[in-house]
DNA sequence: CGTAAACTTGACCCTTTTCAAAGCCCGTGG
DNA sequence: CCACGGGCTTTGAAAAGGGTCAAGTTTACG
């Protein structure tokens, strides 16, 4: 219907990359970018609702993801799924596999995904060529384990209505970083009830509840695809997750 | 009381590494071994209870776990403690908090440790002298955000008679891998149920209750703090948690 | 339009929490 | 040698937060 709303492509040269103008990245030199160019082999688009890991995958592929949303899974046997994190734009996915063994997780798209896709098997080339690099890289995975932390401690010991506003609040945050919140104090939010749910360790009829009696309270607002927050403090208090001063965050 | 039971302390040269002669970990060359002796600034050891890494610190070490048990956690306002995760020899900790933030966890010793400390930012030194090891420092790094994956699976999905099968196996199979397992089949277990009940998102009451159902059915033993599993295979199948292949850790 | 997916809502049930009180183990001090 | 006290474990009863099930209702879209 929208082929404009579909998200931009990746653009074939790494200088012109959307993502390095929104202020959210540490800023590289001219020749280390042309090495990190030199290091994506290629540029690939996926539909919403396509895998871009499947679970248990052996060698699965490195990437970044240039744009569109995406998670990462786990299942059981008799499908209960924990969704492990959502993926937004400037975000490394697959270190962990890129490290030999198969996949212990899946990647979905959530929305149609452009990805800049590295060379398989390469990642040790970055290290030994460009050590600035291979230690953001590293960076990069501490700060993911410490997103991990703060995940663990919601699912673990916070209560329903909690869950939500952290929820709420953190892709907020993240998509204000990478220049995604519009004029209007909006941002796109393709997830359903189930995802939520599914992030959030609880049943999809009490996410619904708990969504429902915060929008009712008046903190927040969604509707046609679009989220706004509309009591930022009160959030924040209901998580007990303040904003952490923005960091510049390297870009592969 | 027993000083025979206290835990070794570091030995002042790396080639004597107890951990090295496990062979859970990747070999390195004496050079390479030389080098990691310089980066360690110091030894040191914190008795039981002691803190590693106050919550909120600045400036946190970078360390190995030597000797002994820890615990990584975070803590909401009202008291509400969730242990991220438990923290056993050869175990690198430390990578989030020496990436400049305060440290967003505490670090707490459980029984007496040893460490050996990394010189402060110089980590950075690492990545420059020896790709190799920076390599292996990210791969660390990307394991640790595998496990914490596994973990969220954990607290969010699953219930709790899987959530305790899951944290013996696990442990037990840490420790086994770092040759802590004894002839008659029994690893120390220095946990009290709080620290479990914390770890898996569960309150005390229910954490007894369920660990006694477990041992009443046989399918562990735990007494004199030390854990031994009667049926492995039982506590594999309820806690859809099968073994893998066990690889060589790099261990700094 | 018509159909399927996604969202809502209510009723009921159950796992887990909360609260409270014993019991147990052990080290300390009398 | 025994009494006392504190930390940890064990149990039970009652309450609640959240899960399950089963409709409706709305929305998206072919």
């Amino acid at each position: 219907m929208n082929a404009t709303l579909s998200p931009p492509a990746c653009p074939p040269k790494c200088h012109e990359c959307r993502l390095r103008k929104t202020g959210a990245f540490t800023p590289v030199e001219p020749q280390v970018l042309d090495f990190i160019e030199s290091f994506r082999s290629a540029t690939l688009t996926v539909p919403a609702g396509g895998a871009l890991v499947h679970e248990g995958q052996v060698n699965a592929r490195l990437f970044t993801l240039y744009s569109g949303w995406g998670f990462r899974y786990k299942t059981l046997s008799d499908g209960r799924r924990q969704i492990l994190n959502f993926l937004l734009p400037g975000d490394l996915v697959g270190l962990q596999q890129e490290f030999g063994d198969l996949s212990a997780h899946g990647v979905e798209a959530l929305t149609d995904c452009a990805l800049c896709v590295f060379q398989n098997d390469s990642l040790w080339a970055v290290f030994a060529e460009h050590p600035r690099l291979g230690y953001d890289v590293t960076w990069l995975a501490a700060h993911e384990e410490s997103h991990m932390d703060d995940n663990l401690l919601t699912n673990g010991r916070r209560n329903a209505t909690e869950r939500v506003a952290m929820l709420l609040m953190h892709l907020y945050r993240r998509l204000d970083r990478v220049g995604l919140v519009d004029a209007a104090g909006t941002v796109a939010f393709p997830l359903n009830q189930q995802h939520i749910a599914d992030a959030l360790g609880l049943s999809l009829a009490h996410t619904n509840k708990t969504l429902r009696r915060l929008a009712l309270l008046g903190l927040h607002e969604l509707k046609n695809g679009r989220l706004r927050l509309l009591n930022t403090r009160a959030l924040e208090r209901i998580a007990e997750y303040y904003d952490t001063p923005p960091r510049l965050l390297p870009l592969l």
